[in-house]
DNA sequence: TCGCTATGTTAGGCGACCCTAACAAATTCC
DNA sequence: GGAATTTGTTAGGGTCGCCTAACATAGCGA
């Protein structure tokens, strides 16, 4: 019933993927890990063979109800141990992710529960993404906003967080989940951008991975 | 340079025993661990090979330099996750035990030092056990008291942490780090003894698990 | 001294999880 | 439509960490 780190880690992707919308497939998912794709299809049939996931005629990857709350899990200790790692632990909210992927797997039921209590149940993680089963709130790019447009920034997707440097860069330009920011202009591949107290340039590939709601 | 977890967990045994005093051979580890001898015995090997523990010509294991090095990280971030799980977390100090023991292997060093900092760099778990480095309260079995004799109960050897039930057996009756004692009667395999409070019956080979300073 | 017990090792295997090389099939681009 | 790219799978390996069966030795008790 319990599964290995290997599991958990695929089901977490698979999860995070799907959340974006797009087909999750084999792919996706070696893309996603740096794993090699002989490799990932032997796991995924073995996730099948086990009941976790379905895979269509076009290979598409789909989490079954047991699947889903498996995976629920998983992402809910991680956004969980997140928000602890910064509330509790103090940590910068950009340096948090790997540090919550090694110990996602090594939650027991009842540990979950005490740090949830001790969080006061938080809704999201230092991120801003809401924890499994909670509706996200609806939400654009930052890149899509117009000149003039304000906004507050509710999240920043899960699927950019392993990007090297990414959340870093974001909090060096004053961008973190809850400021409000106002769209000044749009260059070619960079945004004038004014958030609480100041105005900052912000590279427009980046842009379009902040969640903002207006 | 980063073990993993099979390897800790083989130099915190290494480690537990070689406190105790006795002479650490293959055989010890293979019980302690629940562990074939043919699988320990490769697994030593190995140890050897990585510089980790030198084997005499009799067999006894000792860790070398670099071996008491990492067998301490790994002792020290278990402790120290036992009173982090007792201290914040709100854990029965007798429940602690196999929780740290999948959390030890997912710590960072700075996560190790945060941790240390919120608990207020604490000397002991919440067995009494110290940190690495530490110089341990000279001690008597709680068993080796005669009648009359009072002391405060100073420690339970990480040895005995595993042995399913002791620990809440202890707590039972009254039986908990940092408690008076005195002993008042003597019986065939059970003692009476008063704690701050009542007078109760315990197991004399419990009585013996249990480490006292007058 | 004889034999039993404790201990270690050899040999052979297994499952989990990963790899590369090679190929097959589908999709996309020109 | 044909070529190039993307995707998946087969085949064959490899490491880690464990297993059982069988055997070798050393030490101890009767």
């Amino acid at each position: 019933m319990s599964s290995s780190p290997a599991v958990e880690e695929y089901l977490q992707v698979i999860y995070t993927l799907a959340d974006e919308g797009a087909s999750v497939i084999g792919a996706r998912i070696a893309e996603f890990l740096g794993i090699s794709a002989p490799a990932v299809s032997e796991m995924l049939h073995r996730l099948e063979r086990e009941g976790l996931v379905d895979i269509s005629e076009r290979h598409e990857v789909r989490l079954t109800p047991s699947g889903q709350t498996a995976a629920d899990t998983v992402v809910r200790r991680h956004r969980l141990i997140e928000r602890f790692l910064v509330d509790i632990l103090g940590y910068a909210w950009w340096k948090v992710h790997d540090e919550a992927e090694r110990l996602e797997h090594a939650l027991s039921p009842e540990m979950e529960e005490r740090i949830r209590t001790v969080l006061g149940d938080p809704s999201t993680c230092p991120h801003g993404n809401p924890m499994p089963g909670v509706r996200p709130t609806p939400t654009r790019t930052l890149g899509s906003l117009g000149p003039g447009e304000a906004a507050v920034i509710e999240r920043i997707p899960d699927q950019f967080e392993h990007e090297a440097g990414f959340l870093e860069y974001l909090d060096g330009v004053g961008l973190r989940p809850g400021v409000s920011v106002t769209l000044v202009s749009q260059g070619n591949d960079r945004l004038r951008v004014a958030t609480e107290g100041s105005a900052r340039d912000v590279r427009a590939d980046c842009a379009q991975k902040v969640w903002v709601r207006a």
